[in-house]
DNA sequence: TGTTATGTACACCGCCCTGTGTGCTTACGG
DNA sequence: CCGTAAGCACACAGGGCGGTGTACATAACA
């Protein structure tokens, strides 16, 4: 059954239903919360009716963990493909985000849902860890003394971004990534081909 | 915990229904959320009826926003009066957080509530500020070089611990006070006391 | 052509939620 | 003692939610 997993709009025989449920969750989701957002207005959203919603989809629950497996495309690869960059400019990329990001949704989903065993709840622990060790490859790659911690204390910086840009709904990411430069200069033992900026402790 | 008799709020001849309903909701919206806890729930955990409850408050949100406004005292005097502690030490002992805090309840009803005009979400905000001014008094005390930057980077790495705390199901603030400890020895200009601990092993 | 998978339109169910209306009981203060 | 206000028990309204049943329409492919 439904092998019609041809990624780029599966015009395999129906208009691909499919893929603009989840384009609507995208959106509806992260503007709106997931559970502020009901099966009905997606449906409307998606110009798709109940009934076939929930024909690709048993549950709400699985669609929601689609919506959540499908994202690592948009963020994650396009700061770290770039080889414009020195590592070190690309983990300090990371912190610059644009400004239409609302929230990191794993956060959200992880808090709108409440349940550790939710298989969206698997797919953000997955996405973080992702990330994560992406940070620690990058890391390396810069020639960080301890690569995955710094990897995962930039994580937690990033995470702690988000969250505080959306409980003050001002943005906190400079903050972070002043954070970030720090770091990264204290991990990396003694690099004279960058541009960091020796501290001298005020003075 | 609920040792809800005796209020300052008893002058009248009740038996303090209002101070068990809001003692109700501190357990019951940080166990389970704010969205997923009932009235009928929450008046049960009580011991109150629910007329009683609507006599009290107007409404739910009237009951979250009394809820967040009175949080303070439990977290943030315990850290900050300690008088036994260095003000550096006591920047640190602010990520010692027991392993029984679940999260930090302002993030979460930032993204259960989603929306920024909620009387709870600017308490949200205020508690925020709050503790970002207390760590930079401390920061300044402790002879920081700009304790109001260091505030808000410490209190950006508390609310990064709880958030990824809460998604990886994994205590991140050991993470969050080896940054912390990197942070605050370099904004203290030379710290001549020398009372710098060794460095904590962070995993 | 016909079959089958796909999608549509709309009504519908049961559940739980916030919030009320109504009448009754209790505790206190004068 | 009685009066009054706080609190209680119960039922119920109104609505949104997730999810389904049924009958019909369309596109692809044999």
């Amino acid at each position: 059954m439904t092998e019609l997993e041809k990624g780029p709009t599966g015009r395999r025989r129906g208009r691909g239903a499919r893929e603009r449920i989840i384009s609507a969750s995208q959106q509806l989701f992260r503007e709106q919360g997931i559970n502020r957002t009901g099966m009905d207005q997606l449906c409307a959203a998606a110009q798709v009716s109940k009934r076939t919603a929930y024909q690709h989809f048993t549950g709400k629950d699985e669609l929601v963990a689609e919506y959540l497996r499908r994202f690592d495309p948009s963020v994650l690869s396009g700061v770290f493909d770039r080889t414009d960059l020195t590592p070190r400019e690309r983990l300090l990329a990371a912190f610059d985000i644009p400004p239409t990001t609302p929230l990191c949704p794993y956060i959200a989903a992880a808090v709108e849902l409440h349940d550790p065993q939710h298989p969206a709840s698997q797919y953000a622990r997955d996405y973080k860890e992702a990330v994560a060790a992406r940070l620690a490859d990058t890391a390396r790659e810069a020639g960080a003394a301890d690569p995955e911690q710094l990897g995962e204390q930039l994580a937690l910086l990033i995470d702690g971004a988000a969250a505080r840009t959306r409980v003050l709904n001002a943005d906190a990411f400079p903050t972070a990534a002043a954070i970030a430069a720090v770091l990264i200069d204290n991990a990396i033992p003694a690099t004279a081909s960058d541009d960091r900026r020796r501290e001298e402790v005020s003075s």
